[in-house]
DNA sequence: AATATCCGCAACCGCTCCGAC
DNA sequence: CGTCGGAGCGGTTGCGGATAT
């Protein structure tokens, strides 16, 4: 055991000379002495951590360092009087060089905190009260056209920053469209996502019924949540049982996981959009559904089956009562009423939304009935888009 | 009334971009 | 052309108030 023992530290001496010790100001003699001490007494776990130790100490010096002495900075709720330092700097130094700021205003915080604490809440020109309906309805439309571009939309929302907008869309837009049985991600209807999903999971040909296999139903119908009852009574949202119910992940072929079925629906999403949600990768996500909802017919919300396997007579199987009442979303997205009106800053960029998405459902159903896979569909649309935003795809996009 | 849970928002984190050198 | 550092961005976290139990 000792043997192996200190081989193995033997072996880890040796990478470690590798190592530039001369940046810790530690010499290789110093080093060998007290690999020397730890293994002549066995103590092997002292020098186990004596490794770590020095590797943690690379790991701080080579990385890049950081930006302040994230230590030595006050962090967390801004007072007033430290607001009002930075109103008093930036009155009289104006914006800029914001790591000299905590120094020059008199502040022990980091740089980057006094710009953000500048540009999200204390610049002069920023809205503080509630968004309008005006601005939640460019804000669906930027959002079904560009994606999570957070900052390109806020330019187009005088007043309003992008983490404002960030935050309005997570915390209200984004439960508003689900409640309503719309994708927050795709902004198509969870119908047609799912039944998209259905047409490029790769699934073999069998009918609905085999298909079944993959689930655990009864599990599923006893994991559902007690309906809850919407105040306005008969218009009871169904959707909104998706919100609580739990079924089982078939996708990943994993049939007795338990998960939500916002979860589930999260890896619908993420398959449909794969490394396209989020920052890195949003063009095909967002190109690839530039949808004003009004836009859609009724007809439009119930897709035809042109796939082998349907998700909405899936979902609508007797089991699934959670699952998506074309009637409910009809009268949702009737609610919604996005194009009735037109925010007057923004013309341009509703009018594009709105002229690209004319008929968006009955296209991307026509495509796919065409023999275009759900991908197909989505390069289509990135070129429609292309040329119905060119502000907004452009690098050249001017704010 | 006390506690738990939910929700919204401010702030932070890590990464990328971009201009200066 | 490569490096460095400031600025910007999107995702995530955590706090504090509101609401439910």
């Amino acid at each position: 055991m000792n043997i192996i023992m200190q081989l193995l530290l033997l072996g880890a001496n040796i990478c470690m000379l590798f190592l530039p010790l001369h940046i810790l100001n530690i010499s290789p003699f110093h080093h060998f002495k007290v690999t020397l001490q730890c293994i002549l007494h066995h103590h092997y776990i002292i020098h186990s951590a004596f490794l770590l130790f020095l590797l943690s100490l690379f790991s701080q010096k080579m990385g890049r360092p950081p930006c302040c002495d994230k230590s030595n900075v006050k962090r967390g709720l801004w007072t007033p009087e430290e607001d009002a330092k930075i109103l008093a700097y930036v009155a009289n130094h104006g914006t800029g060089n914001w790591t000299l700021v905590p120094k020059k205003a008199g502040l022990n915080r980091c740089g980057k905190s006094c710009r953000l604490r500048w540009t999200n809440y204390l610049r002069p020109d920023l809205k503080h009260d509630s968004f309008t309906p005006q601005e939640e309805e460019l804000i669906i439309n930027l959002h079904g056209a560009i994606g999570s571009r957070w900052s390109l939309i806020a330019r187009r929302l005088p007043g309003r920053t992008d983490n404002d907008v960030k935050n309005y869309w997570n915390t209200k837009l984004r439960k508003k469209l689900m409640k309503m049985g719309i994708d927050p991600v795709t902004h198509k209807p969870v119908s047609q996502v799912l039944s998209d999903l259905g047409s490029i999971s790769g699934f073999p040909n069998t009918t609905t019924t085999n298909q079944m296999a993959y689930v655990n139903k009864d599990l599923m119908m006893n994991n559902m949540a007690p309906t809850k009852t919407e105040p306005s009574g008969s218009n009871k949202s169904v959707v909104e049982n998706t919100q609580e119910g739990q079924v089982h992940s078939w996708q990943h072929h994993i049939p007795y996981q338990v998960l939500t079925t916002e979860n589930v629906q999260s890896q619908v999403f993420s398959e449909t959009a794969s490394s396209t949600s989020s920052s890195s990768s949003s063009n095909l996500t967002q190109l690839g559904s530039p949808q004003s909802y009004s836009c859609q017919t009724p007809q439009a919300q119930t897709a035809p089956h042109c796939s082998s396997f349907d998700w909405s007579e899936f979902l609508h199987s007797d089991s699934f009562v959670w699952s998506l009442n074309p009637s409910s979303l009809v009268q949702s997205e009737a609610d919604l009423s996005i194009n009735a009106k037109t925010n007057g800053h923004d013309k341009q960029g509703v009018a594009a939304v709105e002229g690209c998405c004319g008929g968006s459902m009955e296209y991307q159903i026509k495509k796919q009935c065409e023999g275009h896979s759900f991908v197909d569909g989505i390069l289509d649309r990135d070129s429609e888009l292309r040329a119905a935003f060119p502000e907004l795809l452009d690098a050249s996009f001017d704010y």
